[in-house]
DNA sequence: TTTATTACTTGTAAATTACAAGCAATAATA
DNA sequence: TATTATTGCTTGTAATTTACAAGTAATAAA
């Protein structure tokens, strides 16, 4: 419960947290893929290990950019969801998806091509305010 | 040269270029602080080690995120310097400061407060042009 | 009531990062 | 011109982080 900041610097300490292999990828598949127990990690195409993947829920969920709940008829599976504070992480994302687009290609050829792309082109601001909406309306429908 | 990514997703390509913990800093030091050579990245309150920054003074030119070069009469100090393609990294490290801002203060008392917080509350859109703006400034008017 | 699934934990190996020291080339000083 | 200091590294080795493999308890399904 207590995290190590290198300093005061808003840019370097934001990095402190979220800059590794893991963090900001596990946001994404849960905003972007729709992925929300520890199965569909776990199955995903950036197959993280389940230590790491335990070690990374739990700190996301101290720090408030995801939760953990069951849901009613089942006390098995764990579903984990963004919070207010983990939709605010959108913006970030948003912003490398587009570096990546703009500065990858050549590094990275088969870097996906196609329709998302093509809104994030488009308008980021309206990418970013689809991503949240499309996240929230999801959550919405099921509760 | 040769980069592996874990797939085809922009969002986590980007992170396996960017996602660790020393990248995206060393970036906002050339940037925001004003460094520009390997003594001042060493001498940074986020005390980089030699070896670390080395490698990855290689790796981000490499990539084509910053150029090395040689001022006229020193044939010693090496300048490291952000491109075109370095400078688009500003929006993410905006995102990232303004996540800080709202999001990492309760873990994080003594984050930095004041007048470039401020600047940046008010418009993230002018910030980053301001950013890169005075950047461009100070490389015009040494040259 | 047996079998499968989910959400983990616990080793250990590999990779990344940190720390300390040293070194060659250039620049500044005496 | 000779000595000293500075810059930009490299090379060890230690510590930390991440990866891989296996196993386990609780719940759910057959």
């Amino acid at each position: 419960m207590d995290y190590k900041f290198r300093c005061d610097c808003p840019f370097t300490s934001a990095i402190d947290i979220l800059g590794d292999k893991w963090m900001l990828v596990i946001v994404k598949q849960i905003l972007v893929d729709g992925k929300e127990t520890f199965k569909d990690f776990i199955e995903s195409e950036e197959a993280i290990a389940t230590n790491i993947l335990s070690m990374k829920l739990k700190l996301l969920e101290e720090l408030g950019i995801i939760s953990k709940s069951k849901l009613p008829h089942n006390k098995k599976t764990n579903i984990y969801r963004l919070t207010e504070k983990g939709l605010e992480l959108t913006p970030i994302l948003v912003e490398l998806a587009i570096w990546s687009d703009h500065n990858l290609r050549d590094v990275h050829p088969t870097l996906q091509q196609g329709d998302g792309i093509n809104l994030l082109r488009s308008d980021k601001e309206s990418f970013t305010q689809f991503l949240i909406q499309s996240y929230q309306d999801k959550l919405n429908k099921k509760s």
